[in-house]
DNA sequence: CAAGATTAAACTGTCGACAATCGACGATTA
DNA sequence: TAATCGTCGATTGTCGACAGTTTAATCTTG
């Protein structure tokens, strides 16, 4: 009965979700520098190239926008959103605020089962770290914080939850690789849980800015290098 | 050098933006009760009435649907979300986590002139009190609010509040008039404003949380019982 | 008479077309 | 030479149309 937590990346089972298919394509291509960033989003011409219709192609960018990735400019059109220090500490400022409070929610709302989920996602996480697929280890722990979002049982923090790290994908997907230890990402998750399982709003809130904290002042760092190496034409 | 374009405040030329315009009536319509909750809001109806295309009816409809006010049902169309508490206890839930942190920060960037445009605007819902316009009160009532996050300066902050305050203007419509004594609404707000003066995190979180929590109490009644009284077909 | 099957109407998803608007480029003028 | 104006191509906003799907209505059938 329950959606079953979509992993909202990879497999995608194409229905005839066009919409879904064309979003899921533009964000590839932003992602992977093709449509840099602060380049224009054409709707004539992504249709042509996907052989489809402007309607479709302008939907999927205004999801992409709802998302972040896009904005929109009226009557000039969608543009590649740039990677503004500015804006990556605004997602990650509002991200700690959100996970302190989904953190202490789930601790209230925390049962053996869900403790058991969040257990064995950090063992996904440590087999994952021999992989040597950053793509894979950045999914990953993103399943692990979005499972603390569905134990809080907010539906409306849940989805903001995944607008922000769609957007954070597409940050982290420009900067490149973001751990130079991949085991390190897991381990970190350890004291998280255990503090949640205390239940101690204090002391989870202190782990949750430790543990953000330390992702936002990384990725700050990177994407600071990034922005100050790369000119955008 | 500078073009020196005017500082007058034109009324920036009246919209030739089609899609706000709908949005906006269809909003109205929603508040007010024709398009009740749960019902289908069909494109081509509206599109007939409005004398226009479904495109701009369908953008608009997107837009109140990232807004909650819709829900969109893939190949069944948009509905006008249902008044259920649960979905009011997520966004109160999520605003008390935003609007405490708004106004820490807000505390933190707080200048002698942003400390006088809250007390301004305090004086402002005292005044309206004296009009017996509800939908002014509130109106002035998430000024108010608008500006802590205005001080706070997190653009992502400042969109996501506001998303959050269309959806309980929308809420507050369907339940009509909200506070008996209208004074009484301007006199809450120096309490919070004081502390936020004082620049204590623990003394400002306290009182946002008796403010917002007190109006997530006489709205979470007043929904109630008017989702006991109220029978949809 | 009720439950399922069938058909018709209504509606959404998608398409191609056209006019209004924007940005760039070059002409004009002081 | 620099600034302004007009022109032209490119692109968005909006439109009406059509096909496939969903919903409602009607018709079976046990």
């Amino acid at each position: 009965m329950r959606p079953m937590s979509l992993p909202v990346g990879l497999p995608a089972i194409a229905d005839s979700d066009l919409v879904g298919q064309i979003a899921r394509i533009l964000m590839q291509a932003i992602v992977q520098g093709r449509l840099p960033p602060g380049s224009k989003v054409v709707e004539a011409g992504i249709a042509r190239e996907l052989g489809v219709s402007r309607a479709p192609v302008r939907e999927a960018a205004r999801l992409l926008e709802k998302q972040g990735l896009l904005v929109a400019s009226p009557r000039r059109g969608f543009f590649v959103r740039k990677l503004e220090i500015r804006n990556i500490d605004e997602i990650y400022d509002l991200r700690l605020c959100i996970e302190r409070h989904a953190s202490v929610l789930a601790a209230r709302r925390l049962t053996p089962e869900s403790r058991d989920m969040l257990r064995r996602q950090i063992d996904v996480l440590h087999r994952t770290a021999d992989l040597d697929d950053p793509a894979r280890q950045v999914e990953e722990d993103y399943r692990f914080h979005r499972l603390i979002f569905e134990i809080a049982d907010n539906r409306r923090l849940l989805r903001l939850f995944d607008d922000l790290a769609a957007e954070l994908r597409m940050v982290i997907g420009l900067i490149g690789r973001l751990y130079d230890d991949p085991h390190e990402i897991a381990r970190t998750h350890e004291p998280l849980l255990a503090a949640i399982e205390t239940g101690h709003p204090e002391r989870i809130t202190a782990h949750v800015d430790y543990h953000i904290g330390h992702a936002w002042r990384e990725v700050g760092k990177l994407a600071r290098a990034c922005a100050a190496g790369r000119h955008y034409r």
